[in-house]
DNA sequence: CGACTTGTTGATGTACATCAAGGTACGTGG
DNA sequence: CCACGTACCTTGATGTACATCAACAAGTCG
């Protein structure tokens, strides 16, 4: 399992490990979400990253059970996180979009208890975790935003807790949505109120905790108020106000976030 | 329950910081859960620490919207972290139980987005947010461990995402009272098979995200399966086996964690 | 003064009727 | 074949209502 840096190794669910994006080159910092890192944070991000990984949709980076030695920032593509029960009932507990860090957990407790899966292709940024330590003796700043994304995750958590503990379907459901719209603003995959998503009806379901017929009919419900369409993998919104309102959406504000 | 007889101050909710017990006479840290410190560690902890807040059963140690200026470790008591809907629906998101650390997710981004309140007397050390700069500069290691802790946050959180998403009524219930029993244990608060907690039925509810009514239902059928009891504040698990089944319970192992 | 009522309040227990969400079945279209 | 759509029936969870019980305060009487 170790494959180290510059390895082209085979990989089961395929990879080019291909060139390295100089991170001074990071397609992502341009976005005003990220902010700006010093000269020499970096460069330490430059040494700290060993290669990047691709994926195709489907595959999985990371299993329940496994010790991951390794982190990834995810650089294009979707991604979601989740558990399952034995019985094969799944919960989503996030999904994971460009810039999101992934396999803290994983690293830390030497075994992650949740599997992250490849919604899209995607493509990543790979951390050896043996450098970590480094990371946080030499690099206080950069240790602070690990922790700083850290936080940031469990803020998510809770949203989503709330959200299905507490929400009825059609709130939870325009609520998902306002989250997601305005992550995606943030990514600027948004053109004309619409944004095009792999996600698909099961995954919905699974995110929310409901089942998928009923999932169909939630959001069904939202395209006959007129307050969404999503069809052939584009998700429109066509009355933003209204479903901020069905959605008693608290979305905070979102400072520039670090992007490791 | 040990309040430092120094200072009878009036305060509401604020207590005295009153006297600083110091950290390595902290009684907490005898247990195995917690990692041993070195000399420099405990060292820095001490002059981290800048005093002990003690509040009285029902009080709020934040609010949503509060900017936080200091971080919290809960040295005995229980409380717990909740969000709310504008109409009023309540998800606790979870415990907090003796060692844990509060108030990163305030501290970090000046602004709580849930409130934390005592459900008993409460005793917490308290450390101001300035000197954080300095834990992450100086102590890489104690700075390591405030990501350890929120990682393990993120996982518990995890946990409780899968069950309200996804385990019915019974399942929840059962798994809940589980996870208590195995912390409450490793806090050595179980003695045969049974611990007093100041937990009530609309906590309950408001944990699992049910009524209060399916609450009383729920835990009436576990009693009633002779599994567990609880009468007067006194949980008792009288079959570990069974209920763990009920629960589909996976607890993982809990490694020793560092107490900041 | 103490002993006994009465009233209040908060947590718990239970019985309905109702409803939101689940599950099965069977469509469609690509 | 898979993702989506919808009808129909079932069930798990909700909401309202009301009863019980202990803790506590106030008022009354022997």
């Amino acid at each position: 399992m170790q494959v180290t840096a510059q390895d082209k190794s085979p990989a089961q669910t395929k990879a080019g490990s291909s060139h390295k994006i100089p991170c001074t080159e990071c397609p992502l910092r341009g976005l005003k979400i990220f902010r700006d890192f010093t000269e020499s944070e970096l460069q330490f991000v430059e040494s700290f990253k060993s290669g990047e990984l691709t994926l195709e949709a489907g595959a999985t980076l990371l299993r329940e059970g496994d010790d991951s030695p390794r982190l990834y920032t995810l650089l294009s593509g979707w991604m979601f996180r989740y558990k399952t029960l034995p019985d094969g009932r799944r919960q989503i507990l996030n999904l994971v979009l460009p810039g999101d860090f992934v396999g803290l957990q994983a690293s830390v407790f030497h075994e992650a208890q949740h599997t992250i899966e490849a919604l899209s292709e995607v493509v990543l940024c790979v951390f050896p975790r043996e450098k970590l330590s480094s990371l946080f003796s030499t690099q206080p700043g950069l240790a602070f935003d690990v922790t700083w994304l850290a936080a940031r995750e469990e803020r998510m958590l809770d949203d989503n807790l709330l959200s299905i503990g507490r929400r009825t379907a059609i709130e939870r459901m325009a609520n998902l949505i306002m989250h997601l719209f305005r992550r995606a603003r943030e990514l600027r995959l948004v053109r004309d109120m619409a944004f095009t998503t792999p996600i698909n009806q099961q995954h919905l379901a699974d995110m929310l905790g409901l089942s998928l017929v009923h999932t169909n009919k939630t959001l069904r419900k939202l395209y006959d108020r007129g307050i969404i369409s999503w069809r052939d993998k584009i998700l429109t919104v066509k009355d933003e106000a209204r479903l901020a309102a069905v959605a008693k959406f608290d979305g905070g504000n979102s400072p520039p976030r670090p992007i490791i």
